[in-house]
DNA sequence: AATGAATGAGACTTCATTCAT
DNA sequence: CATGAATGAAGTCTCATTCAT
């Protein structure tokens, strides 16, 4: 595991730090609502300081801009992602295990925070150049692990044409359709089946015959 | 294959056909290139304007609204896309066979056109309620194909936890993966070579063994 | 009778009178309808072309803008108006019995003219001062008429507060209540009964005993 | 009397209930000037907004819509003109005597507010279905109150062909040229004569012997 | 630290008018 | 003489951000 990248610091006007942790929470949970509701472009910052219970002049002590925010939402959920997946395969020695618990850990996490994550994939490309760098940096690092894991976990199986690269990629990359196509979701039954099926698709791309 | 649905018909103030058809051709190509480069909401109709050569009043005379611009973006992007499949599979008898070229024109088209394709994914939800469902439509329907298709091509396969749906959704939402982190397909080498790994991983994921 | 000031001449494109002439009344009627349901300035020329059957070009070729158009319109109503009563009043010799045809003819014109008359209450103060100049002057030309026919038609009656001037000015303002407030006119009854009784109020504000 | 119809209500962003009370006084009378000016159609926000001393944003802080700030302008118009005519026959029993003040009162009040009564007029027509009801409805309940005086107040007078209705719809509409015609107003000498003239006239019309 | 009124730049859209065909 | 596409100026309204209280 790689030392993970800084996150970008957001300045506030108020001092009391565990003060400016609790109203970024409230901040952070209205903007969810608030810009996967309408899009990040066409919500207010009346908007999100209405279901945050702030007024706009509070807003804007914890905030810098409306950007922030968007930033501050990305942030998070890259964070709860990242760290959901980090506990997961702690302390597994075994390759092929530790795989199998990646992806399920992926899976479970983009079923979890599917939300947020829609609002990541729709509007972060909207984050000035270094807020949009400072999250693929950490997104990558990421990703980089999941290759590791993925080269040592399929090590003696069949050749394949893709790259543990790519493969890393679609492990990541395909349980975004919970929050891209949250009806679909909708359409499968219990989350723990559809998590299932999910984890089950993807061992099979990558040629792992799992534990029956 | 089913009847596709009806597209939604914009207005425009002119009535010259053909006029119409060329100067939208005009203004699709540019919008697309302005909404992928600052997202729908923060572009301008006098943007789309300039990009197209077009003066703003004229562009009112294709458009009655931005809105309008983005479904004429949208509907394009999965006529295209729809139609290069439909053709990839006429006349293929062999399940297969038609299975495996169905792969091959989705993954293909979707590189094709990722440009594209990145609007639909994150701006589609922008639009009106009405000309959401009827993309929705048109997307559903060639999913339902796809579900044939792969039931069809998967039969006397080893069992698998996910469904026919769930696999044909794999299929065609993996290869937006072009789209969504266009880096990735910069960096993976000559697109054909990309397209290939992307097809094989698909195919493990439905578990046939391809013709080496 | 004096003088009647001339009517401004609106230029036109086409040279055949004849051609002109007929085409400025559909392009007149159109606008009526068109004014009277949107007000002027909420009304488009593509409005008034459209009603008029006339593409936006022609249109132009007879009317040099916007503002012609409402000028026309006006210009036609004071016309008909004044002409109409005019004629009402033409050989009758005896003071009192010119009077009297005098407010029953403004009375009937104003009942005849009632929609175009609305047009030129509400809006003939947009038009530029020197079409609203000359308008006015033909008015007051006609007001000094009644006002002498009055003054004529009421002397060695009873002493009143009120000039002929005034009092001209009642007999000729009190019936566009019919422009003004077509509900009322509706709920009036027939035509005729609404005439007569509007008459009555105005002999009456004139202490004119009317023959029983 | 009957009960006087509701307003309706303007939506403000603003707050404080006494600041929403004092801008729009200003807004109010800034409208005034300009739309008696320009005309609603032709006048501009901004023009409104430079007149009252308000930035265009701060106007909208105010007033929801151009078309409230006409809805604004009528309404305090007909509330201030309905209330002075029911100051002025409060209290007096005699019907004579109730109908001589109502019509001195109804003369007088068209006379004072004659610049937002031309707005009134001419523009009113503007609004949507609903304000436009709104105010009919309070007008109407205040032409009711004038029918009833009128009624009572010539029993037994002289019989005459237009009904109590058409009798009050003359009073109250025949002052409403000091807003139309204001050239007329100008030219009658001073208001105290101008206004005894009118009611001289009226209660002719009336067929009622004023007290010399 | 919290409030909320004020600001003004800028967006979408309309429409009178022109002019090439 | 008729047509109708093109133009661009201008208007309404929104909203991120500031700042006095």
């Amino acid at each position: 595991m790689q030392a993970v990248p800084a996150r970008r610091r957001i300045a506030a006007n108020v001092k009391d730090a565990a003060l400016v942790g609790e109203r970024r929470d409230q901040i952070v949970e209205a903007a969810i609502a608030v810009f996967r509701d309408k899009g990040f472009a066409a919500a207010t910052m009346r908007d999100v300081g209405l279901r945050a219970g702030l007024s706009q002049g509070t807003l804007y002590n914890y905030v810098r801009t409306k950007e922030d925010t968007l930033y501050l939402v990305c942030d998070r959920a890259v964070a709860h992602y990242v760290d959901q997946i980090a506990r997961a395969v702690e302390g597994v020695a075994d390759p092929r295990e530790r795989l199998v618990r990646a992806v399920r850990a992926v899976v479970r996490a983009q079923y979890d925070h599917r939300h947020n994550i829609a609002i990541v994939l729709r509007e972060a490309h909207l984050l000035d150049a270094r807020s949009r760098e400072a999250l693929r940096r950490r997104v990558d690092v990421f990703i980089d692990d999941i290759v590791a894991i993925v080269g040592a976990g399929t090590t003696g199986g069949p050749r394949r044409r893709a790259s543990a690269r790519l493969l890393a990629e679609a492990v990541t990359y395909l349980p975004t359709v919970f929050a891209m196509r949250p009806w679909r979701v909708r359409a499968e039954g219990p989350p723990d089946k559809l998590v299932d099926a999910m984890v089950d698709i993807l061992l099979a791309a990558l040629r792992i015959e799992q534990p029956a």
